[in-house]
DNA sequence: AAAAATTAAGTAAGCGCTTAACTAAATTAG
DNA sequence: CTAATTTAGTTAAGCGCTTACTTAATTTTT
């Protein structure tokens, strides 16, 4: 049978009250009950019930993540990041994946909100603002992560993503690369990558190439390799290709593979993210990285500090990305 | 403000009992009073607070699941599939890394407990099964994932861990390799797939390889490349090797390399799982894939029925791994 | 047309906890 | 030694819901 505050009150021959209070560590006690009872939750096992205390206006000890992807590398290493800086303030993470779809965030949302989740921390698309802007305005606590909406306040863990375009175009620039292919996503952070990244090519004159477009579909290895097979077969054959995350980039290099050309000499291929897979893959990969670990703990931080209410004004926060030399990229010759 | 069910009660003209009959469509409410409640529900964007409903015995339409480490390819694919099934039905997870420890796993069962949640899945080691026993003793619904406690009545979704280890020495016994080194992890599923393994290879009369120990650390591929090193450069040096996971073969094929040898034509490499980075690894990772999907979604499946009190007697499904080929194997020159 | 049965809604208790307000006992002050 | 203060613990209201029970209104039966 479950055992409840009155088990214990009546077994330490005491009110609920007292109790409550040993658990909670509030008001006056003496040593002597607060000890008896002690000794009696232990010995009943008792485990306080924390629906009951949740709807009395406490904690429910639980954050909502929402990221587009679980199985996706980068937010499985970002969701267990927070995960652990999570459970050093004994939280715990409901994790949703919205697959970058409106309505699977705005139910997320909704869901989480009924269950009195204390805050959210948000990875996901959210090109649809209404909702999120409504919760901040009701004081939930959001968090925003490896996502960044200028123009809008809300506390924010980002990336640089601008910069981190214009490394990768930088970096290939300076190995004499000229027509570099770009692939990436129709979501705002690969937008940012490409902006920074044009900014780059613009400042050398370099023309960016014409024929780019969006991938539709996933950011996986698949539309990657697609995509690529697209570009490297097309009249205008670029000599590099940026890919804006690593899965993508791997596509890109079995694409070459296929073609029955080299990585890097034939074609040069660059990354982002630096999850595990970009040491992995042959070659190994250049990639712009992302300090997972820093942006989870940086973000979990943060957002427990707006649960507790001592964050009073807004802040956004932007790491930097930087630039992961491995052997996917050479000089062109 | 937050909007409950006085509010919704007040501006319809009705009693907080009609509108929870309506919210759970349960009792007789005519149809007239019916659309105005939905109406004014709709209007107020009335979210009915799961907390409350919990309390008085309803379902918090919440998962928890224990697995040992987020960050590794397999579980985070294995969390994909049950959330994906879980949205389906409604339903949310609470994922939890473990790192296989005790403590941890006990701790967070603790919480998950007191959070009342509807249901556990358990992917974790769970060497000590006390608790978990009790669990059950509790009538807590708790099903099993990719784990297996024979001589343990407790609804599972095991994958035959016997048959896949045996599955790899065949085929590497088929190529002609005899002196065979196993990289593994002191847990459950490890020791199984060792154990079949060595089956195998007794049916063909040859001899395990004496050196073999257990690695300590995580199963990633910083201690499998270390202790694929340790083999390779022993005084018996194997021809090929069985890792058994992905991550733990790629270390392997790392540590080949590394000594300046070939991945197949020297040292052949198998690995386990069929993650993702089996694909991506140079050469692609032949290994003994295990149904991930299904297996999630039978397990979320599984976790369900007992929730709704459907499932009576106990089962267990035992899912069957298979052979993927790739490059990494060859026969013995 | 009155009694019986059905339908629609309301009343109130209670889920397990927190907390403000209160009482009683113990301590200190004057 | 009484009054003021401090300390220890209790009482009871209430968080937002569900549900068994009840009442009132309507329909059906004879």
């Amino acid at each position: 049978m479950k055992v409840t505050i009155y088990d214990v009150a009546r077994e330490a021959n005491v009110s609920i009250a007292t109790v409550s209070k040993v658990i909670n560590n509030t008001g006056r006690i003496g040593e002597k009950t607060k000890r008896k009872v002690e000794e009696v939750m232990k010995r009943l096992d008792y485990q306080p019930n924390m629906m009951a205390s949740a709807l009395m206006g406490k904690q429910t000890k639980t954050i909502g993540l929402l990221i587009p992807d679980l199985a996706n590398p980068f937010f499985s290493e970002l969701a267990r990041s927070i995960e652990d800086r999570a459970h050093e303030f004994g939280y715990n993470l409901v994790i949703c994946s919205t697959d970058y779809l409106p309505e699977k965030e705005n139910k997320y949302l909704n869901l989480l909100k009924r269950k009195n989740v204390d805050g959210f921390i948000l990875a996901s698309g959210f090109e649809n603002l209404e909702k999120v802007e409504e919760m901040v305005k009701e004081k939930v606590p959001v968090a925003i992560v490896a996502r960044d909406f200028p123009m809008f306040s809300i506390n924010t863990v980002a990336l640089d993503d601008f910069m981190g375009g214009y490394l990768a175009a930088s970096h290939l620039m300076k190995l004499g690369h000229q027509k570099i292919a770009v692939i990436a996503r129709d979501v705002w952070s690969n937008r940012e990558r490409l902006r920074g990244f044009k900014q780059a090519l613009e400042e050398k004159n370099i023309e960016f190439m014409s024929n780019f477009e969006y991938i539709d579909g996933p950011s996986h290895v698949e539309p990657g390799k697609k995509m690529a097979l697209k570009y490297l077969t097309g009249d205008d054959v670029p000599t590099a290709i940026f890919a804006c995350n690593d899965l993508l980039a791997i596509g890109a290099i079995q694409a070459v593979k296929e073609l029955g050309k080299s990585v890097p000499n034939d074609v040069s291929i660059m990354g982002f993210d630096n999850t595990l897979i970009a040491t992995i893959v042959e070659p190994p990969l250049t990639t712009i990285a992302q300090p997972i670990q820093n942006m989870g703990k940086e973000v979990l931080d943060l957002i427990i500090s707006m649960i507790k209410g001592e964050k009073k004004e807004v802040m956004r926060l932007t790491l930097l990305p930087s630039l992961v030399e491995r052997n996917s990229t050479a000089p062109l010759v």
